[in-house]
DNA sequence: TATGAATGAGCGTTCATTCAT
DNA sequence: TATGAATGAACGCTCATTCAT
């Protein structure tokens, strides 16, 4: 019953980015999908399970390529400094240029109910991992202090880092997100780096 | 609405946390509320405008009243590095010492609609004002580096906590979140102290 | 327990007739009366037993002083010819002299419920027999045709000045509501009168 | 809203017809008109907007077909007089043979709020028009008087059967209304021709 | 596969009335 | 007499999901 390939998957996901964009969270009905993505209303349970489905396969698609693209960025970045560098400057671009899916993903998704949440929670450790490598080589190489709690660390990386876009959607995507990586990028080198 | 001040008021809103805590955000209905608070559904009519003015002003009586304990306690604290200290414990231990607020106010109410989240949004300026304050005044005196831009000092200081706090919430509070106080204020002194 | 006279219980009539006019039936809530007269709530139900009966004692009051008036002024007028000019006269300039009442009796009050409405038909019949005797001692005199039904002819003349003032306001009373006296009364006296 | 007509259409409007004779306006809640009408709550809302679209298109419908069947059968009636004679007798059979209709469009729905109301009194033009219509062609004719005014003259007509209907019911609909068409066309046919 | 008409559970809010003071 | 805080019943509407076609 559920195929999750498809090009009317894919288009219903592609839907549901632009009626949540577009309408808020509390307003993007399944019918609103449905219409948005050129099928019938029944037609998005042959794709999904049920409407928490479609939220947390968004966050899935988006997330889970978005990842892909940083690890596969990281591979060839050589010091734990330059990756941290390098996650920084990714993550803001990433939502900087897709401003609907940094709406979604940052503002709307986060009121949808306590199940969903938990679901994006576990497709964001992947991410959190990806941070916790970077800080581990770092602390092994001895260019970040050893004793550093790596949870902690990942969680001022990942909080910082959360909490700027998150800002930034909030107050009207005014300014440049990129722009801030370095400053941002200093401040977690200078927090991190051994004396 | 009766006053905004007195004994059911601080009832309602105290069987408010309660209720969310225990049922989340979605069940937390006005009738259910009021039962806790003994009173009738009407009564809460006397004292909120409606639902909204239950959750917003919720919200602005316990982070106003933990925003002027802070404020309160910096006061006695000279240095700006040991006023971020104070800021980073208070804020731990505060909502570690009530768990059903911290549930409440780092989880279900970032579900509530867009005019709760507007007012929360609010009401948290004020608190990152006070951050603004200690790290601008630790500029002034020469122990944080003066080109750190406040702006992004505050996103690494506000986000970093309340990613902890969260964090900790949705892994059960298996651990002990005041004790992370010391590291993670180390980390943000290290990213913001002059070398 | 319940008072039909004194300073308050008119005081809340009149207080009543003003809200209800100002702000309409739905919007008339008890609450509104009561600060209008300048009392408590509570005190309303020391003079009234409940709203129904605050909204029949004011029709009462005011339909039941204008019976007596119209009866007044018709023993002075001796043929029932003169006599139906001046009850259409008499009903006509009553309520365009008093446009708060019009708007209560002939719009707001008929959206009462049943209960209301009935007690007002009663009321009402006071006035309809005043009419009727317009009307037989009309046929008895032999000015007026001896077959017609005198209900008929009652409901001729009540509908039609009933009608005339609700049409009147409903159009924003933008025209003289007694110049209009002399055509209707022309036309019962020819609808009735002996050939 | 799905459509305007149809089987669910009219079953829904016939239920709401039933529903609000049997148990008065107030007690006439959407739940109950989907009962009867055999359909789902949610259903009631595919064909119409809310509960006020039920009650408009319910006077829209029932008054529409009934005009279009008076000036279908006046096409047929040349004489003003005897055209005047139709209308009052298929006014009064019409509501004589619906008594629920009869309630619900007399009595109950004149409880209505003010946005029902208008959206009747804008219907009933209509069929003011109608007499006005007869009236004038009266005028024209010869046979009616050319001074009275056709405003006050379809207030006499209208007001006259719109106040025997009414006490027809009020008063438990224990005569034959039809019986009375005679009377009344002859008063009005009294009042209004030329001598 | 695809459709879309039909379903029905769930809840914030108002306001006439009471009653302890 | 007078007060006014407290009560609690009552209901229109939305929308995720189903299922006959």
């Amino acid at each position: 019953m559920v195929k999750s390939t498809g090009e009317k998957y894919e288009a219903i996901i592609d839907a549901a980015v632009k009626v949540i964009a577009r309408h808020g969270y509390h307003h993007a009905q399944v019918a609103k999908i449905a219409r948005e993505a050129d099928v019938a209303d029944g037609t998005i349970y042959l794709y999904f399970e049920n409407k928490d489905d479609i939220l947390t396969s968004l966050f899935r698609e988006k997330m889970g390529r978005f990842i892909r693209e940083v690890e596969q960025a990281l591979e060839s970045v050589q010091s734990p400094a330059e990756q941290l560098k390098t996650l920084v400057e990714m993550h803001l671009r990433h939502l900087e240029e897709d401003p609907e899916l940094a709406i979604v993903t940052q503002i709307e998704l986060r009121q949808s109910n306590p199940l969903v949440r938990k679901v994006i929670g576990q497709i964001l450790k992947k991410y959190l991992n990806v941070i916790d490598r970077i800080v581990t080589s770092g602390q092994e190489s001895g260019v970040f202090r050893p004793h550093i709690d790596v949870k902690i660390a990942r969680k001022m990386i990942f909080g910082t880092l959360d909490e700027t876009v998150t800002s930034w959607i909030m107050n009207g995507r005014k300014y440049s997100l990129t722009s801030m990586a370095k400053a941002i990028h200093d401040l977690f080198l200078h927090g991190l780096k051994a004396d």
